[in-house]
DNA sequence: CTTTTGACTGAGT
DNA sequence: AACTCAGCCAAAA
């Protein structure tokens, strides 16, 4: 099975306020673990319109995205500051607190 | 239609 | 430890 972008952006969706997703995370729960640059391109190309909270979704590292959306990695930050997550310096979180760790990757998450 | 690229990651050198 | 290579798949050129 090959993952839309429209499963990509239901997943977005689903993760919980206050947490984040890696790229590779996603990937792997859509059959693909090492698709994550789909993840990346399939966010990037989604529009704002689908109200997906791209910006709870970052790299391995913790970090946001480079160019991220219009108004700047900034403007990410704040949204995630205002959902309870903690930036550290750089644009970066603290992913051994804010990772989104569902129990099990299953209909209930994948709708 | 084919080719390139891209908001990534993991493994290899 | 740092750099390089390969791979995954969709959208844009």
């Amino acid at each position: 099975m090959t993952f839309n972008a429209k499963q990509v952006r239901e997943m977005v969706k689903k993760i919980p306020p206050g947490k984040v997703a890696t790229y590779g995370q996603i990937a792997g729960m859509l059959g693909s673990p090492r698709a994550a640059q789909l993840v990346g391109w399939i966010l990037h190309s989604t529009p704002e319109n689908a109200k997906v909270p791209a910006q709870r979704v970052v790299n391995r590292f913790g970090g946001l995205a480079a160019g991220y959306t219009f108004g700047g990695p900034m403007r990410q930050k704040c949204e995630l500051e205002n959902e309870g997550v903690e930036f550290k310096s750089s644009n970066t979180v603290d992913l051994t607190k804010y990772l989104w760790q569902p129990k099990r990757f299953n209909d209930d998450q994948l709708s």
